[in-house]
DNA sequence: AATACTTTGTTTAATTCTTGACAAACTGAC
DNA sequence: GTCAGTTTGTCAAGAATTAAACAAAGTATT
């Protein structure tokens, strides 16, 4: 049976949990038991049992998790057995880096289109989609529905574009801007990426060695 | 009096408040609370005084703490007073943004050499560094030891890169590439950022957002 | 079919992390 | 200088997370 609540931590794992058993499954894994997966991943297998029994029972015992059944299953928990419209706001080098890295598809998310203020920017080609200008943004919503949006933008217009966007009827925001985004509305998920924290956790790691023992 | 050993929980909220005090000092803070600072981040006082209280007594009763300074310090032991060469490996996409989208030196580091393997690539301005070749990367280190790396290289490349990378005197790796670097050797720090996992992880906020009142 | 082995799902225990509480110490106004 | 108010550092309680343990249910081999 399935948990009402799924803790934050458990959230965080699932798309590690699916990444691995993609790789498994790339490499012909028919089977795998949590003793295997905790080793290849560096967890216990207690917690990946634990893991996945919040969402349902989708192992058998003396046998293991059949990887492709438990991909599918862990791929639908995270959404991505549909594609969600998604627009990206910023298309400059890190917007269009994005844009051209990410296997959207994969990840549940179908880019619809590009936007940015710089009028060089604008009109060019960026993986198939040609670059708009931000004020049409408001009516490519209104046409078609994006649910998603990616903030490459500077920190100071960042706020003020939230807002039209939720007006827009956008739900969910991947920002990459140096600012904290809040969920001021219900209904609203926001995934904030810092890579300056990132970069900064890796700092402390480095002048941190000689203590740590690992 | 500083904790023996920090946890990890710890840690990664440092870069936070390092990023918090910087508006605040920027923004003309003199003195905050931990009260004040908890209402700004969304945390509790008590958790950002303890958090504190790993590494020093860095406030007053009745005063607080002197941004400036607690900023400084929190600096300090992130190890941001000084500056670690680093170098990039994959000029492409990704790692022409990261270059240029990173303030490296208000994160510890100085990027000081850019490398790639492919021959469009080489020979290219990327934010003031020629890029080299990835040949000829052991000379370069020999001769101008950077202690970072980051990798922005494809997945099926990385772990031979790392290793050479290793052998060049490289301790500490940001790795973008969609392959999680274990921790191999000791006195290797890594630090994985999962720029898929993290849309995935967005995708299931927007499909669980009915059962999240939040 | 019986037996030895494997592995899950689940319970219980241990550990870690977070929050609440409060004395001690300081500020600032009078 | 005194006194009311503020805020830290720290301790202890509470919550959450992780790990260990084990019965139940399967597999596989003979």
């Amino acid at each position: 049976m399935s948990k009402s609540t799924i803790s934050n931590s458990v959230i965080r794992r699932l798309p590690r949990y699916y990444r691995f058993l993609g790789e498994l499954e790339h490499n012909g894994y028919i089977r795998i038991s949590s003793r295997e997966l905790s080793e290849k991943m560096g967890l216990t297998a207690s917690q990946i049992r634990q893991d996945f029994n919040c969402f349902g029972e989708f192992g058998q015992q003396g046998y293991g998790y059949n990887v492709s059944d438990l991909r599918f299953e862990i791929g639908k928990i995270l959404g991505l057995d549909t594609l969600t419209p998604m627009i990206l706001l910023g298309a400059g080098n890190l917007g269009k880096a994005i844009a051209t890295h990410i296997d959207f598809h994969n990840k549940g998310f179908d880019l619809i289109g590009a936007f940015d203020v710089n009028p060089d920017i604008i009109g060019k080609d960026l993986g198939g989609l040609k670059v708009k200008s931000i004020e049409e943004v408001g009516t490519f919503c209104a046409e078609n529905k994006p649910v998603a949006a990616i903030l490459c933008v500077p920190m100071t217009s960042a706020e003020k574009l939230v807002n039209t966007l939720i007006e827009c009827g956008i739900k969910a925001f991947w920002n990459f801007t140096h600012y904290d985004l809040k969920v001021l509305h219900k209904g609203i998920v926001v995934e904030n990426v810092h890579l300056g924290d990132s970069l900064t956790t890796l700092s402390y790691g480095l002048n941190n060695l000689e203590s740590n023992n690992k």
